[in-house]
DNA sequence: GTAATAGTGTCTTTAAGACAATATGTT
DNA sequence: AACATATTGTCTTAAAGACACTATTAC
């Protein structure tokens, strides 16, 4: 062993799609460092903890106890960041975990009387740590993600139509996708979505099908983006 | 800040094609816990160091200097593993890292005499701490990025024919393709092959051009395998 | 010459891109 | 009825899959 030793933190880039736009959830810090500043939810890991835990844990605690048996709704592990100043108070690695989530009703004051919200992804610079890069990365993983998986349904909740699907990858993508291209190229792919019963009663025009979604958790073929991103290194 | 502390080690699951096989790099374990297994290669994280520093100086270690220049070769982080109980010396958490490296020269006892061993990815169960789960974790990432990255060209020597990069793709998905789309797919991908002047000399039959890595790093479309994997959660 | 491997070409099939037309609801 | 949105369909184009043939070396 080594007598050099890490705290150890999880911290989330939660996602979701408001109002046309990829938002993340942000918290207000109080305690110093870098009191006031906007920063991605996140605390150490406990003891017994493995770090997944940790993850669902924390998003329980910032979404609220509404998405703890949510069906919908993704978590994975992002990457660890550990440069050597990113904390004045010590050596801290953070372990990033990527949340993908239905719109949630509008953040309440957390347990802990957190200050939070949703914005916009490209309206969030300047937050507290490196979590401009955390943040950055998350983005970019969830872009690219949606290309050759079904995690797009992650965004909508139980039941939804197809227009919703569309209009989380327009959001995500920022592109304008053709609905009727898109509508045949989902419902092609075996076990991406299962119809229900029912069908939408919000909107002005025809109601649509709701689907629910299927097991299949891949694309193939993919549905690829036209502007191309970089691979992450 | 909590008294909660971890030893961060970074493991390395570093691959390579020989003979036909995808191979990870194995080192004989001498000091408990664990000792005579083989396992994954790592150390821990110095005082200030950041991951990749790490990752690089351990790769440097294990693979000798002659890597160092290389202008070939990947290195990426993989993701984190902290089970409470995944080292019975105490909490320790590891940074794994992903590196995909030419075919080198058999590895020779190491600078700190390491008995070290390429082994095909099919033939390694029964390594030490959780370095089964996160070799498998390394493979599967491998081999999704060689659909949309040019990574494979990081298992390929500076100069390389058509017919060396097909291999790579044979071996790591342990599939044939058919050398003549392969061909037109590779060489059709702006930036993926740069030609050179030279041709092989090596084979029997007719002398292949000779390529270096171009300047692109994704694939679109992408090359799909046949068979379907997972999407890693 | 033969054997072996490299490189080019063609036909077919799949799926994406670009549209138009019809269906079913609300007001 | 007018309007809005959903849904189905057609034509074109890009690219993968399957295959045959020619080219250039070693022996």
């Amino acid at each position: 062993m080594r007598g050099n030793l890490f705290a150890v933190a999880v911290d989330l880039v939660i996602l979701t799609v408001r109002g046309g736009a990829l938002c993340a959830l942000l918290v207000r810090r109080t305690a110093p460092p870098y009191p006031g500043s906007w920063a991605l939810p996140g605390g150490f890991v406990r003891p017994r903890e493995d770090l997944r835990d940790t993850a669902t844990r924390q998003l329980a605690e910032q979404t609220g106890a509404a998405t703890e048996n949510a069906v919908t709704g993704h978590l994975e592990q992002l990457a660890s960041y550990a440069a050597p100043d990113r904390d004045p108070r010590g050596r801290v690695l953070s372990v990033a975990h990527l949340a993908l989530v239905p719109d949630l009703p509008e953040p309440t004051a957390g347990p802990h009387t957190t200050v939070s919200t949703w914005r916009p992804v490209d309206q969030t610079a300047g937050l507290a740590f490196d979590h401009d890069l955390i943040l950055a990365d998350g983005v970019e993983r969830a872009r690219a993600k949606l290309e050759y998986s079904t995690l797009a349904a992650s965004f909508c909740p139980p039941e939804f139509t197809i227009t919703d699907l569309r209009r989380v990858y327009e959001a995500v993508w920022q592109t304008e996708i053709d609905p009727r291209n898109f509508s045949r190229k989902v419902t092609s792919t075996n076990g991406f979505l299962v119809p229900t019963d029912s069908k939408s009663t919000s909107g002005r025009g025809r109601p649509a099908q709701l689907f629910r979604r299927g097991s299949a958790s891949t694309l193939h073929p993919p549905l690829l983006r036209t502007s191309t991103g970089p691979v992450s290194a």
